[in-house]
DNA sequence: AATGCAATATTGTGATCACAAACTATTAAA
DNA sequence: TTTAATAGTTTGTGATCACAATATTGCATT
């Protein structure tokens, strides 16, 4: 597998009202996420284009905005891949996670009513099912989605922006720790979380969430078992 | 004024190598940070492309790249300007800047060697120096140049850039934090930081910088106090 | 004088083209 | 067989143009 690799990009369906940009964008977004495009696969403009039957002008600006979210890197020769992953840098997204999430989990929370708690409920069940049936594809973005709501209550939203950019860059790595998740005895931290809130409990509600997140990632518990991980994904040279 | 209230752009240098698109970039970037675009002037692509003697194109692409680290806003009829500021979210951005800023430095805190320290002592000194001089608009660049060069230390960079992002879209109110700074008199939290460096203290380091910020802001003391500054920087109606 | 409507102007979006820089592959020399 | 130079190709950048959607202006009506 080289730079040169095949992609197969998952085109997502154009709505109406959506400018051809957005949908690249979003296009592009959910490839990167779900790891349809390896990291340091050379990518080009007119090849995106095309692939996607487009021109090269909305490819451009969607790979701006990409690269400004940190889901895409700019060379200095100005040619663009998805960042490679190491290690540290993991460790290091992990960790901002943890120091935001709670945060932000805190803040939205007196604008958590009976309605957005219903709706974390029912994401909640739905993943629980797709557990029991073993459709590991949907546990990620159901856990994700999770997520986005209980933050997104909070009508003065800053953080979820940075979130949802930290979750880009972590990336592929976010669906192989939901595939391993059975291996796991995973207690219901989402659970915890829905009965912090009811009780109004910034805290117990931020001890939930990073719990969440730390368990999230236990995948990736000890060094060798990131490095596979990594090495697993980091497959062109 | 309206919203074609006339724009006073600064433009920066254009050093070789740098693209037309990036030098947009960041001289829009820089007007947004000083307050040259007041919060809901309506800004044309074709407007600022005539301002600034370039095509339209490079400046879509910078709109875009701002727009996605919420430096501006596009409305749903896809006209672009700066963010109103309003009391919650100038609460929530400094909220947010509290939560990460500290973390960010406490992870720089084991990559700072004696150069990196002797930097910040140079900028710091600078601050200081500006301060006696009454220089105010140099102390805000050089407040942000020292925080940025203590996170920057930090070889796995993944907060710097949603620290700016934070930076970005308090933009303008940073300035009149500084330029009220000599009201108030002001413990050198500077100082207290890179003795914590030091002393590789992290728990110090993390409160000295949340000390910084949050007397940084201390101008927004009181919610009337809050309020006038807001309406002294929204004047676009 | 205020309001609704039509005509005009402006603006964002997307396509195409030109050009220079970067990359690739071929070829020739060691 | 390996390396270096060169010819050819690919690619990003920036400019210009066409078009549809949006906003603005001017005018007629109430």
């Amino acid at each position: 597998m080289d730079k040169k690799s095949p992609i197969t990009l998952t085109l997502l369906e154009r709505t109406h009202g959506v400018t051809i940009a957005q949908w690249v964008y979003m296009t592009l977004r959910s490839a990167v996420m779900n790891g349809e495009i390896l990291p340091g696969r050379a990518l080009t403009i007119r090849g995106l284009a095309e692939m996607m039957d487009v021109s090269p002008m909305p490819v451009r600006e969607a790979i701006r905005q990409l690269a400004a979210q940190n889901a895409l890197e700019i060379t200095a020769s100005r040619r663009v891949s998805v960042p490679q992953m190491t290690a540290l840098k993991f460790n290091e997204l992990c960790e901002a996670r943890i120091a935001i999430e709670p945060h932000a989990a805190a803040r939205a929370l007196p604008y958590i009513d009976n309605t957005i708690l219903e709706k974390l409920n029912s994401l909640n069940n739905q993943g629980d099912i797709a557990i029991e049936n073993g459709e590991m594809d949907k546990i990620s973005p159901l856990n994700q989605a999770f997520h986005r709501v209980m933050y997104g209550a909070n009508p003065n939203q800053v953080c979820l922006p940075m979130i949802e950019s930290l979750w880009l860059q972590l990336g592929p790595f976010m669906r192989l720790a939901t595939s391993k998740l059975e291996e796991f005895y995973l207690v219901d931290r989402h659970q915890e979380a829905m009965e912090a809130i009811k009780a109004q409990d910034p805290f117990a509600l931020q001890m939930a969430i990073q719990a969440d997140i730390r368990e999230g990632i236990a995948f990736a518990s000890t060094a060798e078992r990131l490095q596979t991980f990594i090495e697993h994904s980091n497959q062109v040279r």
